[in-house]
DNA sequence: ACACTATAAATTGTTCACAATTTTTGTTAC
DNA sequence: GTAACAAAAATTGTGAACAATTTATAGTGT
């Protein structure tokens, strides 16, 4: 059963483009891939399905599989989604989260601010998407968590293509205010903090950016990031 | 290139779902379905990988596929989400819905009326179901359009699991509601004619119902619905 | 009759060779 | 030098045989 070589596939190129080291636009071979990961082409194949199916990744028939490259429309709908969806999730959190879920919010904001104060980038920016994960998680409902770790996703994919480099980080005081909010049990407040924060990500946003060249995928899934939920 | 066949398949699976012709819990055989669709299991597979990936197919490893059997609380996680998603879209049809839409609309709800009056139930499942997808398509958002026709498929999955015969349709006269407001470009109203049409079909659910016994494949894929899209 | 085991059948999973298509490379003519 | 065309290489798609697993069947003993 090779059912978790596909799933590590997954994970390894969903990691690598989350933290931007696959541009929008890449290649991936299928050979390419089946080389990196010592495995068979075939699951190669269903894990760029996967992907396919999460919209992470482009399948064109018989030209294979990119890292798919966002188009402006598709970064508006995307953040009009997430408003949506993380407010509600947002709400259920302000509802059931507890004393220790809490506790491990601030955790994970005093992670960010050390990643920042290091000049780690690579960290700031894995750990800012993991906040949103970890509040989606927090929401206890299956169906949104789903839909936010996919948009999440798709976000950085179009942080990537479009951001510029000076607001392309969550702010980590916003995050904290929204923790803030969830532990004074101030619905409100918290829905308000959400949607503002998702605003300013989208105003960090230029649109009109030319695409940056797609880059080759060498071995830029080198270097591998560390934790995976 | 057999690509069309794929979707053919997920396409006549899907009808079958939604008309309630395939009840939760079906097993669906990969020889079964391609006698069925007289084409290679190749391809059954695909389909049937892409169905789970919908979730609306549950695949476990060595034992198959098989229709998904939503637990309670996925019902209830995917009504909420249907709110959160829906009011959204809702609120971009207010805004961008021209003449013509609206009349594309009424003309959609005088369908209703008529396969009620023939006492045409598929019909209008059918129906039903397509008024929610119709108001996705007009919300101009690639991202909702997705997930809510996603979360109506698995709507008529919940229904067919454990909804009572009395309310398993949508009260046409609501859905004429949210119309009225969306003509008379009132937001705050169909914003709250939604959420509240949405809450009366989870009403009419009934969570502590035995699951009915699963019927086997057999030729429930036969009658083949009309119109798709 | 029931529980248990062994065998057979059916079903799903994997691999690999070959077919089809696209991309690259090389050649020739202008 | 460049455009057009042809051949070659690389890449993706498909199908069918084979392997592994699960489910059904038959047999044996108590």
């Amino acid at each position: 059963m090779e059912r978790a070589k596909e799933t590590q596939i997954v994970e390894h190129i969903l990691d690598a483009i989350a933290d931007q080291r696959l541009p929008a636009g890449t290649r991936l071979g299928e050979q390419a891939l089946s080389d990196h990961f010592a495995c068979n082409r075939t699951q190669v194949r269903r894990a760029l399905a996967t992907l396919t199916a999460y919209q992470v990744v482009e399948h064109v028939p018989n030209r294979g599989a990119s890292v798919a490259t966002p188009t402006a429309q598709d970064a508006r709908d995307v953040f009009q989604a997430r408003r949506a969806i993380e407010s509600t999730i947002c709400r259920n959190v302000v509802r059931h989260a507890t004393e220790a879920d809490i506790a491990v919010l601030r955790a994970h904001l005093a992670q960010e601010v050390q990643a920042k104060g290091h000049r780690d980038r690579p960290a700031a920016i894995r750990l800012s998407r993991g906040f949103h994960d970890l509040l989606a998680r927090m929401g206890r409902n299956a169906v949104l968590e789903r839909y936010a770790q996919d948009l999440t996703m798709r976000s950085s994919l179009i942080i990537g293509l479009y951001g510029t480099q000076a607001r392309t980080l969550c702010a980590e005081d916003e995050h904290e205010r929204i923790v803030d909010a969830i532990a004074a049990r101030n619905e409100a407040r918290a829905l308000r903090e959400m949607d503002q924060h998702l605003r300013h990500i989208e105003q960090g946003i230029d649109f009109d950016g030319t695409r940056p060249p797609t880059g080759a995928l060498s071995s830029l899934l080198g270097t591998q990031s560390t934790e995976r939920r």
